[in-house]
DNA sequence: GCCGATCGTCGAAGCGCTTCGACGACGAGG
DNA sequence: CCTCGTCGTCGAAGCGCTTCGACGATCGGC
């Protein structure tokens, strides 16, 4: 491996003029540049990252935090990595991986060894023990999510209280007027993943505005649970015309469940999903639904990374407006029903 | 953040034997190391990744290369990915995570800047051009896939040919004779995964020595392709008894596609899937399925990777002998349909 | 035509750690 | 009792890079 000494005795340059080229930091004539790009391209000359991260104190790579534990929403949580990693990449950076169950020593560990720039966390609960041992750290940080108290730390997320409203909206604009809430796993809530608490806070404060009869139901995973859940809100509110459904994995037993009890989508219940794209249309039938936008969002926090690590100014809370896409699991209902 | 140079200080000695204690690589008496250890825990003192590499010629992170782009098999991919990073942490590494579609450059860039120790890849080609780069590399890689020339680098995973054949076995021992393989997407053979070759030559070969009659088909995403696919091997053999299905994405529409035109699984037809335990049981009907242990595998090639890095022996190609498990979707076919 | 500013380059001083050789102390072996 | 080996520690020399101050050269302004 050649070093910037050899490079720059191939170049017939000092070491710190090699340098300035490579960061541009101070003018440099222009056949000196290219004398010194010349040697090394030939040399094959790449930057030690150690010796950088050491002489500048920036190492170029970002921490991503995520839920690896396969627990739920698994491919949200891929694309949310591959934003990252991507937009990282295009800032120069690269991402190093932790698993949330490192928790806050994971954190401090890359911290304060300086493996890191900046971290980005996703998962977020709402008191979040992360959050202090994030502000005791010398890297700033941005939260995919909203904990209760983000005061001095950069969050970016869907904005999950307008997505509820905008599906009850929705709804209600087609007539529906008995509403049911298929909530995410109670292992969600019980976390008090902030999303889900989100979500239901703006579903529950629509349903007022809009005065709406409203059931909520959290639902646990797998046939059983949509089960129970579906019966549940049947049990708690007759007559329901339409199902809002914030839950992934829910979707496809619950689209199963409907149609082995003889319940039409969209003719008898309406629904409007929240979940990617892809995954609304991948169903039998394609969902009208609120698409989870983590390429954007990831994006996003990387982009709102790179402006703290260069100070300059940064909104620290970014909520992304969601967008309702129509498509075929609604229907206006007839008045007689209303 | 304090020093090594301020731990000595603190403890009364000089950094050395801060790094000595640190290392173990010096016998240090018991007094000095608790002196040392005192003060390392009073200061909070945590070495500086970057000086440590410079100095040691090593990073303790390896680098993973995983297909990020949402492509098939996210569920499989997250589970090698939390598998790797588990396994990198217990023995003191960390992860960078590189997306495949940075291709040989990005490979190159981390390795000649020294920012990781060895490099675990997966999804691998046939005649993958990232092998040769691989090979030129001064970090060790451990490949999680099995391209076609892989000498002098480590390969790990599923034994994909002797998962073929033991499904073939499985459904043979039922007395199935007339087998479909309901293949991986198109674009996967025209990519020549490893996984995707090996299993169907596995299949062949089986197929031949058993002297069943069998038909493969790749099998495009979404209920269209399920739906060709199966056509597709109805039309080139009739009266086909059992299925093999080596493509998750394919199970839930499959099941529905045989559902919907009468074909009761396992009654009318048996099926053996090729997936993670977890996918298989989240059937409506339970599959009998051969494991997909992206654990193990995730785990095996970080452990190989750790053997390499410390000049220790290893088996250059280990596969994984796959294990078949029992569920509802398969029946022994009375004599009659023989 | 002189002065100060700007440009382009160099040298040297670190950044924080590891590691090698050296060296005193001490116990064991002859 | 002397020597040799081992133990425990230290000092110094890097590892490869960035960055600061310095300095000659060049240039525009008056």
């Amino acid at each position: 491996m050649p070093t910037i000494n050899d490079v720059a005795k191939a170049a017939g340059v000092s070491p710190s003029t090699v340098s300035y080229v490579l960061s541009g930091r101070r003018p440099i004539s222009a056949e000196t540049r290219a004398r010194v790009q010349a040697a090394i391209a030939e040399l094959g000359f790449h930057p030690h990252a150690g010796a950088r991260a050491l002489a500048s104190s920036k190492t170029n790579v970002l921490a991503l935090v995520a839920p690896l534990r396969v627990d739920v929403n698994v491919p949200v949580i891929m694309q949310f990595a591959t934003a990252v990693v991507t937009a990282a990449r295009s800032y120069n950076h690269d991402v190093l991986l932790l698993t949330k169950d490192e928790g806050t020593a994971g954190l401090e560990r890359v911290a304060h060894s300086t493996m890191v720039d900046a971290l980005i966390l996703m998962d977020l609960e709402r008191d979040d023990l992360r959050i202090p041992a994030l502000r005791k750290l010398k890297q700033p940080s941005v939260l995919i999510g909203l904990p209760s108290d983000h005061t001095g730390i950069a969050c970016v997320d869907l904005d999950f209280a307008a997505a509820a409203r905008e599906a009850l909206t929705h709804l209600a604009g087609h007539g529906h007027r008995r509403i049911g809430l298929v909530g995410p796993s109670p292992a969600v809530y019980r976390r008090q993943t902030t999303y889900a608490d989100r979500f239901l806070a703006g579903f529950l404060e629509a349903s007022a505005e809009l005065e709406l009869r409203t059931v909520t139901h959290p639902c646990e995973p797998g046939a059983a649970g949509v089960r129970t859940c579906l019966a549940d809100l049947d049990a708690e509110l007759d007559g329901i015309t339409a199902l809002v459904v914030h839950n992934e994995e829910a979707l496809r037993p619950l689209l199963d469940l409907l149609h082995a009890t003889g319940r039409r989508v969209p003719d008898d219940v309406s629904i409007v999903a929240v979940c990617p794209r892809d995954v609304a249309t991948a169903m039998p039938i394609h969902l009208t639904s609120i698409d989870i936008p983590a390429h954007d969002v990831g994006t996003l926090a990387v982009e709102t990374a790179m402006r703290l690590l260069d100070g300059r100014r940064v909104e620290y809370t970014r909520l992304l407006a969601p967008s309702l896409v129509e498509r075929d699991s609604c229907r206006e209902i007839s008045t007689s029903h209303r």
